[in-house]
DNA sequence: AGCGTCCGAACGGACGTTCGAACGGAGGCG
DNA sequence: CGCCTCCGTTCGAACGTCCGTTCGGACGCT
């Protein structure tokens, strides 16, 4: 009982300590996974002591489920913000690639643990964080099935929206923020001209491609 | 000292049991991580008590070190007679795809090891199968760039690469054996066309293109 | 006095690894 | 042939360590 709501009390510096928490718990499990991360670790680099952690969430497992959800909500959220107004299906699928890097960005650290972690999580924690994580996917599947002309679903629509997200998975794998010499924005443009139209089309010519 | 060769007894038994080891590892760090794993249940379910575990192998970590080895080199080695004979580029990467995939199918639980425990091991063993993951990659890679019709390296060849290995990588997150209607050589196929023509061209037409 | 906040110290358990003894078949020797 | 020694193999039991969590009390503010 109580997964998920230890929010009971209110305060400010109550819930700026909680994310403070958070936050270096995010850290941790994306620098060593959650199995090796420590509750006396994740205290220490939160600037509380051991017993102290246990006044702001209930265990190890609501720190990965807090994580998890408040990053597939926000996940969700940034995508429906960045597609209101556009219409065309090719930039529909731009802004939603856009969002998905922009947020690795921002939060490299939750990004990775999301990807990484999937599985850990069992029961019940584990269906609420799969409800959003199947939530943000089908958005993003139903835009790639709006790239098809004909109206109706293309057989392989799932599985190209499964690769789109390999794709973006597997980014925390090589992505280094220090080195790179490429924004992110264009990180994501050629993400999703790889995506939309393949490798050979989308380095031969970087001119326009509006037409059938 | 002796951190990758325990090697020196080569009665067939000897080896027999040792192979009987390192498969219960691989499915049980597949299925529940390399963390979570115990040496206590993968003795279990290789039958041999948990202090008998340590004669055909050093550690835990060699357990892993051995999995990731001999996965790549099988990796590697598959891929180099897979191309033998081949040399239209394209026809080239789909043998990549095509190997790469039905490894994946024949050696799921230790494919499914080298994606998640990339970052596991550390020192000179990580360094060790850091080559021959580096080793694969560039012979990959070198596929990749061979589909560029201009002699010169194209910029974005590498990040290609590393895209066509986040949709290979991401494969266990969702495939399921039991469950797929489609054969691997199928997916592969379909998976070497999202990749060299994009989503839109590689589902509009399914027609030709089985021959030269 | 009362309550939210904080923590030193400890508990119980699981882990990877080791040790010393026991087993069993192969080969030398009387 | 009988016996005995050796050596690869096996394992029950234990060691030391680290983990997540809890408990009881101390602090500081209202």
């Amino acid at each position: 009982m109580s997964t998920a709501e230890t929010t009971r009390k209110r305060t400010p510096a109550f819930d700026s300590k909680r994310l403070q928490v958070l936050a270096a718990a995010a850290r941790i499990f994306s620098e060593v996974g959650y199995d090796k991360a420590s509750m006396r670790r994740i205290a220490a680099e939160a600037q509380v002591s051991l017993a102290g952690i246990y006044h702001y969430v209930a265990g190890k497992e609501e720190l990965l489920h807090s994580i998890q959800s408040h990053t597939f909500d926000s996940l969700l959220r940034g995508l429906r913000s960045h597609l209101a107004g556009i219409g065309e299906p090719r930039q529909r699928l731009a802004a939603a690639v856009r969002n998905h890097v922009r947020h690795f960005g921002e939060n490299m650290h939750e990004l990775k643990v999301c990807a990484r972690e999937l599985e850990t999580l069992e029961d019940q924690a584990y269906d609420e964080v799969h409800q959003r994580r199947r939530a943000y996917f089908e958005a993003v599947h139903a835009l790639v099935q709006e790239l098809q002309p004909r109206g109706g679903a293309a057989p392989g629509s799932w599985l190209a929206t499964a690769n789109l997200f390999g794709m973006l998975n597997w980014f925390y794998q090589w992505y280094d923020p220090e080195r790179s010499r490429v924004s992110l924005d264009d990180l994501a443009e050629q993400q999703t001209a790889l995506f939309l139209d393949g490798y050979v089309a989308s380095t031969s010519n970087d001119d326009d491609r509006g037409d059938a």
